[in-house]
DNA sequence: TTAGCTTTTAACAATAATTGTTAACTAATA
DNA sequence: TATTAGTTAACAATTATTGTTAAAAGCTAA
């Protein structure tokens, strides 16, 4: 997790301005566990630069990643999550009722790819992704609304 | 993975009509481990069944999916893509420079939630997925096309 | 402080995957 | 064979995301 001033630096070493909506991005993602999408970080940014658009927040979001800051996660939740932990080995909790994800803290010492079988495949990451039910989500009446509303409802 | 008697069986269990469009869908599925999105098998059926659209084939993957005999798969690849592996538990190796997925056949005895520090968060399903880059593109000079052509070029 | 260059914004257009819609036609089944 | 379900074509629509353009605003180096 970096400092303002470290974020400032590491804009002004790339060649890029430091600008109130670039830190007012990476404030919101900073530390952040909610894993937000675009659109929500652009509700929140609003609430402290009115004027900042979504193309701007879409674009940040893309610079941040590219600069190691934060990754986008595909989660089948409709739109990217993005998620500010990129050093910390995690894994995640995906609730299929109402999209809310969370960050699983495990070792998982065995997943690991086999040595034999890949058939020259040369894997670089694993991801789990353990998909269920959230507490709100099992308590309620299904009035949480679900994680892919259009695609889901038919 | 079911004949095509009971398959046929299944359809008209379930109110529904055998047509060629529906075993055909069905028959390009059975067996098939290469993951194909719904475009692929829609080209593929064409072959068979010159008439056919794209709008049947979504229809009847969809169909497929209500009734168990295949699922979809959101691997961060741009399209959907259908497995009709439902049974045998199995992961998956994604190329991250041509889309290609492959199952992985490896128990990975320790990847269960822990039961603890879930705040009442159910775990149904857990699915690994390892990316990397398959023996074709390690080789090849690059010319593969990307992942998801449009979005990773810019 | 200003000039210059980068960013942002607005206002669109575009794309890709997927679903909805309608009407006409075709085909499965009782 | 009549009925009903399914398919097709031909679109429109949606959602997430990126591209584009020109104008305005804002950093920053000098």
């Amino acid at each position: 997790m970096k400092t303002a001033v470290e974020l400032t630096q590491l804009f002004r070493n790339t060649g890029r301005k430091v600008t109130a909506q670039r830190l007012c991005v990476w404030r919101l993602l900073e530390g952040n566990t909610s894993h937000p999408s675009a659109e929500v970080l652009f509700e929140e940014a609003r609430r402290e630069l009115e004027t900042i658009s979504l193309r701007t927040v879409y674009q940040v979001l893309r610079e941040l990643e590219e600069l190691g800051e934060c990754m986008s996660l595909d989660l089948g939740t409709g739109a990217s999550r993005f998620d500010p932990n990129v050093d910390a080995a995690h894994h995640h909790l995906v609730c299929t009722a109402c999209g809310k994800v969370r960050d699983l803290y495990a070792d998982f010492p065995s997943v690991e790819a086999p040595k034999t079988g890949l058939d020259g495949f040369q894997v670089g990451s694993a991801e789990i992704v353990f998909r269920g039910t959230c507490a709100e989500c099992k308590s309620s009446t299904g009035l949480n609304g679900s994680i892919r509303p259009k695609a889901l409802v038919s």
